[in-house]
DNA sequence: ATGGGTGCAAATCCTTTGCACTCGG
DNA sequence: CCGAGTGCAAAGGATTTGCACCCAT
């Protein structure tokens, strides 16, 4: 999903700053490295960009840099189901949901406003108010779906 | 959510037969502590449930059995941001979905069958074949809504 | 200055695996 | 009988945590 990460950045800074928290040198590089990769990235994709680019930061730190950025609503948690989470850039408006094929483990992302609308007005029914939610579908991709049927175990 | 344990045993039984495995006592005592509990176990839960019935299971073999029961589709995996999977009874053809309240935990129920249709048709509509989804909605219920703003963590 | 942030490595904790033994069909 | 299932304990792997040191504000 293509995003902005220069805006994304400036947003985050202003979080930071906003509610009272260092805008560290790893912070801004963690922030970086899932701004502009606009792909659905593992803590450890993470902390590979980041030293690629530079500037090594401590894998705890780099967990802690991503709950933060989980927490201001710029990034998304996701699960694939391989056992670990993945994180991606959210522009603030855009939701977007992911199918992910049981065969061959691609994900294909797709978005429809009726479809978010719809899950925050179920949430409110139950008396709940809605912050974000998380939707995977599991299935066979139009690949798999003709070919070999099981070739994936995880 | 409501299940009619007795009719899911024999399912999952059937499904045990028409796919040549054999149907173990343990595998009987799991599907039953999960068929009958009508709730969201994790599998400790489900060892524990096991156990206190007399029939004490292995912790491999609970976490197989439970695999095999997600694979037969007569229960459901659930993962509420816990750091732990959980499990669920689902009778065929009702699908429901979770609002968790990231203040106090407490996990609620919906369904709307205009909702599960419209996921299905947007899998579809990016050439993907759904066999199951997850969704989870993540805020606040209704007593957290007002009352304190941040008691729980995790 | 100074309170929070960081890094390292050890610790956690859920889940999986290897292997000898047991059992359902 | 015999291949698949089971239990135990040890391994695995993502994430967290304790603590001494460092840096944004």
């Amino acid at each position: 999903m293509k995003v902005d990460g220069a805006t994304l950045l400036g947003a985050f800074r202003r979080y930071l700053s906003d509610h009272n928290l260092p805008a560290t040198q790893q912070r801004r590089a963690v922030a970086e490295a899932v701004f502009f990769a606009g792909d659905h990235l593992s803590a450890e994709d993470v902390a590979h960009r980041v030293a690629r680019a530079g500037e090594p930061v401590g894998t705890a730190t780099v967990y802690r840099t991503l709950d933060l950025l989980v927490q201001s609503g710029l990034v998304a948690e996701r699960d694939f189901g391989e056992g670990f989470k993945r994180y991606e850039a959210v522009p603030p408006g855009q939701t977007h949901e992911h199918c992910v094929c049981s065969s061959c483990g691609k994900v294909f992302e797709f978005s429809n406003d009726r479809l978010e609308r719809m899950i925050g007005l179920l949430a409110e029914e139950v008396a709940f108010r809605p912050h974000h939610h998380r939707l995977e579908v599991f299935g066979l991709c139009r690949e798999c779906q003709q070919a070999n049927p099981l070739t994936r175990t995880r």
